[in-house]
DNA sequence: TTCAATGCAAATCCTTTGCATCGTA
DNA sequence: TACGATGCAAAGGATTTGCATTGAA
């Protein structure tokens, strides 16, 4: 447990962040952290309506566009696989990549520290001050390559 | 999977992916060899019509789409940095990397071979065959750092 | 000649916004 | 209590699609 930015629950960091713990951020917040998967809006709301029916759509935006400001959580699209949907997780720690097999759709999150030097070398060599990287891995999975084969 | 990616021009490339070459085509693709920076559907609009004004939007469109899946062009949204307008570059042989300002919007393209070590070994660890990586970095460029620092 | 490609306009899909009301701090 | 947060509905913007026509191979 790394003490820094994933450390406490989201509804901690509501707090930190200095905004209102609502019924539908605590709704939003929950399903975000109880996610196995990468969701989308429109599942984002679903899961959140089974909590607090009352929770809207507008409200899920509203809420993610903060989250996402205030650096609680990530968005991203994975390489556009279905659509133009775009997905969340909860901001943890440390860089990690998504590996996406563009023929089932099935996402990997394989650790990426080894890419540490190579984000501070280019931070040194740019003098940008880095504070976010995405990486997003497009292939096809073993699974899916065999089935390709037969 | 042209015999190599970044070789031909555009055109030598439809011709390779089986794709009739059209004026509205040949339009689009020398707007996008020409271009310097990233273009949105918008700018590469404009810019066809100049060149062949019957061009219309959902051509574009579904020239991208083609490019994208022939492996011509790689699509890019910059970290959705001014709304979530996708960006558009030719796609050459190696993986390059994406470092966007998110205060002034500057993109840089840092060479990033020295991933390619860390790419083998999440193949080999995975047993996915990669034939795609994005990786998009955002932060603060020295400029922009700077003026904040008043 | 043939069938892919295109222009056009309407349809879709995703996301944002105005506004009156509600509820946290 | 005050002001941020929300629900709702309507607006907005980007992208896609149906269809008749055009044109590359």
């Amino acid at each position: 447990m790394a003490s820094q930015p994933g450390s406490a629950g989201l509804v901690d960091r509501m707090r930190m962040g200095g905004i209102r713990v609502t019924g539908p951020r605590r709704a939003i917040a929950r399903v975000l952290e109880e996610a196995n998967e990468h969701l989308d809006v429109e599942q984002i709301t679903d899961r959140a309506k089974k909590l607090d029916p009352s929770v809207h759509r507008a409200t899920v935006y509203r809420t993610l566009g903060l989250f996402k400001a205030l650096g609680l959580v990530d968005e991203l699209d994975l390489l556009h696989m279905k659509g133009d949907r775009h997905f969340y997780e909860v901001r943890t720690g440390g860089d990690h990549a998504h590996l996406i097999c563009t023929t089932c759709g099935k996402v990997l999150e394989p650790e990426s520290s080894a890419l540490e030097p190579w984000r501070k070398a280019l931070s040194d060599q740019t003098g940008f001050q880095l504070n976010y990287l995405r990486l997003e891995v497009g292939g096809t999975c073993p699974n899916c390559m065999s089935k390709q084969a037969l």
